[in-house]
DNA sequence: CATGAATGAGACTTCATTCAT
DNA sequence: GATGAATGAAGTCTCATTCAT
């Protein structure tokens, strides 16, 4: 599966409805069972039965297992950072005299949180495997990753300038926020999903601590 | 394997020295692969290949592939965490009236950075596995972690009381702390291992962004 | 496999016929090796062979290799002891003025003689197996046996009720049948499978030997 | 190991005392083992184990695993069928008057009783690896069952030409006789040992059937 | 489209045996 | 004589994938 064709089903997105009741099945169980055993741990027979199908189906809709892995993973992976790629994205940015970069790292964080929400199983499996599968990187580490870094580091930059923000490297202030950010996303959803979170207040004060983080401290 | 009987081969420190060259060589083999490839997909055929040694050679020091994997990972992820357990650690930071939050923190991440570069590959096979197998968790988890984990959270404490750092809840400050220092790690040698790092700058940096996030803000 | 399971097929009596080619060519060959080898000493590898299917494919009929050998063994077991439990086989002792002990073991002599020859190997290897799987025994020897042995000895009190039979225990007197037939069994099967035998004298002969030796003798 | 190497080990009578610590140890464990598990399912290191030496040990009185079953079955068989080989066994027979089929039925039974009593682990191995391996068999089914054999149809041969007992061949006689005989052990030490015996008079019991059995019936 | 029996490569593991110490 | 680490062949079983139905 090339890239450019995930990009277009993405861009379609109507994958999910095109697809038979069957293979919505073995999706939902795939999904399942990667999440919690892992890819390599779990066999085709496994995701079969708990999808209800035969194994020979898995097989008729995907070419391969670790096809049915990329299938799975990569849509909602790049979803996961399709944002950077909107037109508007670093235009309102840039353009707009009223935002902040406070407002910009709130808005990150709670886009994120919502799709985390939503998609972490997935997620999670991208995590997991990403390290083990050149596939799941790719074009994707060239192409994409370069491509939301650079916008990423590019809106730093700006509010650099405006003296809004620290003068660290900007990869490095990069690096500052998006572990900020996974760190809670991990505590929230792997490490202890069952504890009693306040996801407002956690948010709010993670936004509060990379924005103190990063201040421009005039008396330093 | 009980955690009693791995802390104990810690505390001994011989652990390596005991070994047989051959068991060493499967080690290494191993942590190799596992980091490379992941547990499941790495198999022992390909491990005793690595090392030079009979497959069956493997299973004459280890039960079973997965207690190879306990073996290799546990005594390093424990002496991860050794230095929480050292009697004077929470002592030295509440008695001594020069210890601030800064220095404590900067020792932290030096300590844990240096441990890491020598040790990344254990450590990494730890966090791709953990999540995967209860025998990584087990008792860790339960005695452990919390053990770990409440300390930190005293000392956190004890700087809130004094007024260095922010009333944040406590866990949530653990959290960011350990974000910023893995998140770091994490980048340093497991994303961008090639990249070109000034360790020391990055370290100084974080520290940096921590003390900043965390300080209690008079204006506020 | 539970032993209702297992009635289940008997009774339906189509097991066979419900078995796919390959099936039936593993147990043929199964039943030839166990018998030749033994359980232990053959591997599932030479049942493959032998069988003309992938060693894979045992396992697709038979989760496990024990599996095999419980599936093979226990049906025809119980159609050898089947007769106790047909429902008029004491029935018919009882009521029957004209059955005599002499047409009784005669009967069964030669039901189970006819049994023993299509069955032998099969058979063989129960007797050789029994010792060492439990699952052989299980419910088995509890259940069903008591039942049979239970059954077998009303018979014999019946019949020394009416003076036919000597006045031993009961359960010496089925340990005295049974031996006789089973060491006729064993020496014509197992022992000289090739020497000459003229089966029916030897059973007829048999016969009188049992009824000789449980004779009511009046003048001793 | 030769048949005729055996017989000497058995006339020198002194094997065992020849024997170190350690052998003795070896023979126990392999005994205990074979008899529980079956020669195939039980593997030389447990055997090392429970013996309480090195695996390398065993070896090195015994240059195969078959090799040490042959060693620790035959002597026992080959005493178990000695009393056979005695000079005056069928010489007491024929020339003393008084002895009579009886007395040496009960005899035969007696002191079978006595030695399977004390040697029955070993019966049981050979009773069920004499079918798998040739080296059970060998010679000795040619050289010693023949002759054993023999003698006994000769002395029943004495006793039907005397009266005493029916004129059936004597092979079934010898069958009927042995399977009576072996019924009773197998019942006694393997199906049910630990019933509530009473051996004395189930040897009795036995020898009336196999009299009464075998009795010439003038009647007839 | 869907099935599931069949495959055979390869997984983990056990084992009898050897040999340097 | 005794040891036990090492071996590698062979064991049981799993798996992704194919294909006739």
């Amino acid at each position: 599966m090339k890239i450019s064709d995930i990009i277009d089903q993405i861009l379609n997105e109507e994958q999910e409805s095109k697809m038979s009741e069957k293979q919505k099945k073995i999706v939902k169980a795939a999904i399942e069972m990667f999440a919690e055993k892992g890819f390599a741990a779990t066999s085709t027979s496994e995701i079969a039965k708990k999808a209800g199908v035969a194994e020979g189906t898995i097989f008729r809709h995907y070419r391969t297992k670790k096809d049915l892995l990329i299938s799975i993973v990569m849509p909602t992976v790049i979803k996961y950072i399709a944002p950077f790629f909107a037109k508007n994205f670093v235009k309102e940015v840039f353009e707009n005299e009223h935002e902040n970069f406070e407002s910009f790292i709130r808005n990150l964080l709670k886009n994120r949180y919502e799709f985390s929400k939503e998609n972490f199983p997935i997620l999670k499996i991208y995590i997991q495997e990403v390290f083990y599968h050149d596939e799941l990187q790719g074009e994707f580490r060239q192409v994409f990753l370069k491509h939301v870094y650079e916008k990423f580091k590019n809106i730093i930059i700006h509010f650099q300038k405006k003296g809004e923000i620290v003068d660290f490297p900007p990869e490095t202030i990069v690096r500052m926020i998006v572990s900020s950010g996974i760190g809670f996303m991990v505590s929230r959803f792997m490490i202890a999903p069952d504890a009693n979170w306040d996801d407002e207040k956690e948010i709010d004060l993670t936004v509060q601590f990379i924005m103190n983080g990063l201040k421009q401290n005039n008396d330093q």
